[in-house]
DNA sequence: ATGGTAATATTCCAAATGGAATATGACCGA
DNA sequence: TCGGTCATATTCCATTTGGAATATTACCAT
């Protein structure tokens, strides 16, 4: 019963994991890894991080460092590769993200929590403005997604360019399909009662004495 | 021309702009506020990082510390007020959110990047999990949607919860249906030529000398 | 050969984040 | 009135993140 301790892993750590389960590697090849083949476009990749994460995988014993090599004149080098207890941790992980919905901050939610401080008009340009942005996205990954298709790749590997494709075209709908309530007058723009949560929270603060 | 230039605000320091602009505030009563008003589902908050945006804003001038006082016997305490420039920051910026997309690290997303390390039956059933959550999540929260609008606020103001749903029911789709294309062998699991990337690769790394 | 740019590889440090620790008074029951 | 717990309010600190700085070798044009 011990494997339902779900461990916590950054995003940014699994995809260090699932490398090294192809092959040994340095840091830096990992990052060249990723970059070759996208994935820092799903996953914040940046050196302070990448050097840190791998610090800290070895310090849990889910990777180690095989040997520090200075090789074919290039600076000096640590490579790392998976142990078994790695390897657990990656299935084990990436099982726990695909069953578990977790909370996700976008910052598009912050904008819309904000927006009635912007002049209807304003607000219904802005998100046309958005509208048109996420289809130019669209257009250029669906290209993309259908090149990397065409060029041996398999739906699995891409399925993550598939699903982000998926989401923007969501976005893109529900955005116009709101930016329109808008501009027809359909989404009713008053603040309606949030003052009185504050009514109701003044009994702390001001209250005399 | 000056104002094309664009601010870099965190959610959580748009969120106190906005609680500033109804009116001044301590850092504790802006924390409650945004508890108090589910502020906190969309925009991670905690005491740590909200004293110390509470300072840089302090420092950026978009707001100030207006008294500190000891009141009522409580704790002492700083309330702070948004300024003029604050104000202009805060409408900048939700607008400049509204418009322009950007990209959202999702945890699903890399979850997915990695699903072919299971077993397709193993990452069917992860995703049936997933999409069952999804669908307890979605229930609640159209429930939560209607009390809210019952008891008097407007749409506008729970847009960002609309929104929420939205998504949260497009991905129940999505993940519906990748899992019924991989039950039925639509999905065919098999790598693809990923390795094709690291023979290009290779040509760094392991060349003699 | 030489000097300038690009690629390789890591380290360093400032800033942001998360969460526990601390402190003070309010409230309530025995 | 004493003690325990809850609400209020902030500070502190370890960790994580982002990005610039550093150092070494490769590559290419002159």
């Amino acid at each position: 019963m011990t494997d339902t301790i779900s461990v916590d892993v950054s995003p940014l750590a699994l995809s260090i994991l699932e490398l090294l389960s192809e092959r040994p590697m340095h840091p830096y090849e990992l990052a060249a890894t990723m970059r070759s083949r996208h994935h820092d476009e799903f996953i914040r990749l940046n050196f302070g991080s990448l050097y840190h994460t791998v610090e800290v995988l070895e310090r849990n014993g889910w990777i180690v460092s095989a040997e520090r090599e200075k090789e074919g004149g290039r600076p000096e080098r640590t490579i790392y590769r998976l142990t078994d207890s790695g390897r657990k941790v990656l299935l084990l992980t990436v099982g726990e993200i695909l069953a578990e919905p977790r909370r996700e901050y976008l910052h598009f939610s912050a904008g819309l929590m904000f927006m009635h401080h912007l002049e209807p008009t304003v607000a219904a340009e802005k998100l046309e403005h958005r509208a048109q942005a996420l289809h130019a996205l669209i257009t250029k990954l669906s290209h993309l997604l259908d090149e990397l298709l065409a060029s041996g790749h398999t739906r699995l590997t891409l399925i993550e360019l598939e699903h982000k494709i998926a989401l923007l075209e969501g976005e893109r709908g529900w955005v116009r399909k709101i930016a329109k309530g808008i501009t027809d007058g359909k989404l009713e723009w008053r603040a309606g009662i949030d003052a009185g949560d504050e009514r109701l929270r003044r009994k702390h603060g001001k209250s005399a004495h």
